[in-house]
DNA sequence: TTTGAGTGTTCTGTTATACAGAATTTAATT
DNA sequence: AATTAAATTCTGTATAACAGAACACTCAAA
């Protein structure tokens, strides 16, 4: 009777609705060869005829595309979630005015430029502009990234109240991802005061080994923190990086943006003395 | 036999999963505002509870993000639906009964694999799957490449009639673009001639320094080679890289997806001595 | 401070519905 | 033809989803 293993908050929960969203996650995660409806029920932990159910109704509603391989099926994501995807990426006003400034950055690093912002506690990239180059970042569009370990989480942690970073760590914790990974809390602290202090932030191969990143955050009217920029590389690529410059390059490119929505400057953030 | 095959399947099709995913296209119609609990009720002509359950669903999967505005409420798109997004947009237009044998080929050689055809005389790629790891190959999808410093061009050219090879070469040339490229017509027949021979056609830098490509046709039925197949990799990353079991393996599922659309496989072709 | 109008949220009983498992069909392989 | 192995359909039952009403907010005006 009392079988809550889940979540306290989803009291008003429909099941059947959840499993339907656990399908599309579940081919969000193995879409390119596509899943049975074998697989999809394995996944989700479901029967047969129930995950051809959810399956069903999502096709009807083009969330799903389905195609014959003689006598088994692959299903897919539908074409409709491409359109949600780009609706929910623009959504996030900041993505279109930060669109040209993203792609200045970077012809002006020749580094790969993103734009992320903070979702429950993690980093979200809402767009990007690639480097030029055979070799390119993994598309990682609208996936939650841990926050302790990236630049732009950095940069977005580094400026909201401590109370809150706080909450945030004890909820998601300070995975080790790589040697260089912070993973004290203290030591993290420390690493957004100097953040917050220089204006940008620093992921030397804290999440990928042989990647450096550097984020900036950009501040609205109120002086609040809402997204970052960054700049991402292959460390092997460039071998000689001067942070303190590049770090200069990235913040007056977030500066730019933040005073396109009417937001302060890092400059008159610091100089105002703005907190309270 | 008039089974209703029409794609209104909605013997199977849950309510509550339909109801959520209305929701969802709602949202995406009025996204830029974001839109109350009463105002998805009336939109998608449910209960204001009812709206309220299905909300809760989609909140709890990140499919859908609330923000207060004092009393009230803003709901509008996750950022789950614009990773959902960008998978499902690297899912089109991709040859279904090829897929699999693509994914196949990237999980025994660990190296991205493509799927080309030729167009115009140049090599464009159709379909590709990426190896796991931060760095990918740049997106090339559609992308128009010179068949002879490319390991799925070479692999193609090496099953057309001489005289048409002669006349694509006359026209398109053979542009250098690195210093391996071959740039003289009898060396370029001469490695055409090697690549039909063993069934793999190579690429060691002759379009990118330091990436290796290795290429294998695909015959349609009547033994014309209408698509190729390729593995890319960064030759920094493999040191020791052994060419004819590489090339073998290429081979073999190139042949695969031959047989499944009832074409001959290369021993097939070479037992038969079919060239003409 | 009080009132009221507009929200979002919780509660509850009832019915329809979503569910698992078994039965059936379909296609590919031998 | 026989044998898999998959998708699809069927069915009875428990229960989950539903609408409506009651409750709890927040803001603005009196």
């Amino acid at each position: 009777m009392s079988d809550t293993n889940q979540p306290a908050n989803d009291k008003y929960s429909l099941r059947s609705v959840g499993r339907a969203l656990d399908v599309l996650v579940a081919l969000g995660r193995d879409n390119a060869k596509g899943m049975t409806v074998a697989e999809i029920a394995e996944a989700i932990g479901v029967s047969k005829s129930t995950a051809f159910s959810l399956l069903q109704t999502l096709i009807a509603h083009g969330f799903v595309a389905d195609s014959r391989i003689g006598g088994s099926r692959q299903y897919r994501l539908g074409t409709v979630l491409i359109h949600l995807g780009d609706q929910a990426a623009s959504n996030i006003a900041i993505s279109q005015t930060a669109m040209p400034v993203l792609h200045q950055l970077m012809e002006a690093t020749g580094m790969t430029a993103r734009l992320a912002i903070l979702d429950e506690g993690y980093a979200v990239a809402i767009a990007r502009v690639d480097a030029p180059g055979i070799f390119k970042l993994a598309p990682s569009l609208g996936r939650r990234e841990l926050p302790h370990c990236s630049a732009v989480g950095k940069s977005l942690l580094a400026h909201i109240p401590q109370e809150r970073v706080a909450t945030l760590l004890s909820r998601i914790g300070l995975p080790r991802r790589t040697d260089r990974t912070i993973t004290e809390p203290a030591k993290l602290i420390e690493d957004l005061a100097l953040t917050a202090w220089r204006g940008y932030s620093v992921d030397d191969e804290e999440d990928n080994i042989g990647v450096l990143c550097v984020g900036a955050a950009i501040y609205e009217r109120g002086g609040e923190a809402i997204a970052a920029l960054s700049v991402t590389t292959l460390k092997l690529e460039r071998g000689d990086i001067e942070l303190a410059k590049l770090g200069a390059t990235v913040r007056a490119h977030a500066d730019r943006i933040s005073q396109m929505i009417g937001g302060p400057t890092h400059a008159a953030l610091n100089q105002g003395g703005g907190s309270r």
